[in-house]
DNA sequence: AAACCATACAACCGCATTACC
DNA sequence: AGGTAATGCGGTTGTATGGTT
């Protein structure tokens, strides 16, 4: 007896996701909030598993997603994040309420790991050539793999700290509620899904007349669908116009008090690490001379 | 212009974990 | 306490797009 699939393959909408389909599901979560996700497919009349929706929404469609390139910190904070915690891009993605998971886990695979590799590859290459005995790994000495070991975790905990106390601003933009929890992230700091839908349909409306076609001929199914809940059907129309019109304070305001509900419950839980961080500033001190060290290094490489 | 290749990223899959009864 | 459903998470795949030949 295998697992049983989270939801029947046949009639179920597989790839990529049409605006349509965005603003529906928008529409339905702005109604009745995220969660719950097996009962959306049914009241939407959407075509997709529960677990689909869902993952469009965390990744795509949720407020606060903040999409387009990875800034010069943000990097940073991720390859230092990444040599702490490993491959928990959930963990990583904690750190970085803006971007999500999924959102790490691409760059890294995409961009980072590569630029790493390269580094890492140019790095071996001169201790290889400057560095005697020309022995693999078999022959560094337990002490050495355990300094190495130390080093990085110390790096990955002064990026940390850095990333703390970067700037007052810039850590209350990152850590809204924790460091700040009077402070309330502004609006303009946190896109709305009607702002990611806005975009979206922007872009949509750019593409080949013949894309176009297919994304109609797509949504005339997903309107099969919709046809068992005409009120729903009339409320995305509703919604989309609303959407369409990007200045409709009334919807991004109902958005924004409804999902900052949600963004204050799903804030990250910070105090393990930095109760980690903070204590080990304390205790610490005396090695910062070999941390910085260790982190010049890092900053020549990259 | 067309074929091919590389890249980026959205979406899916399946296992792990958590919540609820 | 045990079973089941719901959700979270990381790895992987699929596809659109842009660049090169």
């Amino acid at each position: 007896m295998g697992r049983p699939p989270c939801c029947d393959k046949i009639g179920v909408k597989k790839g990529p996701w049409t605006p349509e389909e965005d603003i529906i599901l928008v529409s339905y979560i702005q109604e009745h909030g995220p969660g719950n996700w097996r009962a959306v497919p049914s009241n939407t009349g959407l075509l997709r598993c529960s677990k689909s929706c869902r993952l469009r929404w965390t990744n795509y469609l949720r407020p606060g997603i903040k999409r387009g390139n990875f800034t010069e910190h943000e990097e940073k904070m991720i390859i230092h994040l990444q040599a702490l915690l490993g491959n928990r891009w959930a963990a990583i993605a904690s750190y970085l309420p803006q971007r999500t998971d999924n959102d790490i886990k691409n760059y890294w695979n995409t961009h980072l790991r590569k630029k790493l590799g390269k580094i890492q590859g140019h790095n071996s290459e001169s201790i290889e050539n400057g560095g005697g005995g020309g022995k693999d790994s078999e022959s560094v000495s337990k002490g050495k793999w355990e300094r190495r070991l130390q080093t990085d975790i110390h790096m990955a905990k002064q990026a940390l700290c850095e990333a703390l106390s970067l700037d007052k601003f810039d850590s209350a933009a990152l850590f809204p509620t924790k460091t700040a929890p009077e402070m309330k992230p502004a609006p303009s700091t946190y896109a709305s899904s009607a702002e990611n839908i806005a975009r979206l349909l922007q872009n949509w409306t750019k593409k080949s007349p013949k894309s176009m076609g297919d994304v109609a001929s797509s949504s005339e199914s997903s309107a099969v669908g919709l046809s068992s809940s005409p009120s729903e059907g009339a409320m995305s129309t509703a919604t989309l116009a609303g959407f369409n019109s990007s200045n409709s304070d009334s919807v991004e305001d109902q958005l924004e008090a409804k999902f900052d509900r949600n963004c204050v419950e799903t804030e990250m839980p910070l105090s393990l690490l930095e109760k980690w961080l903070f204590e080990d500033a304390a205790a610490q001190g005396h090695d910062g001379d070999f941390m910085e060290i260790a982190l010049r290094e890092t900053a020549d490489l990259l």
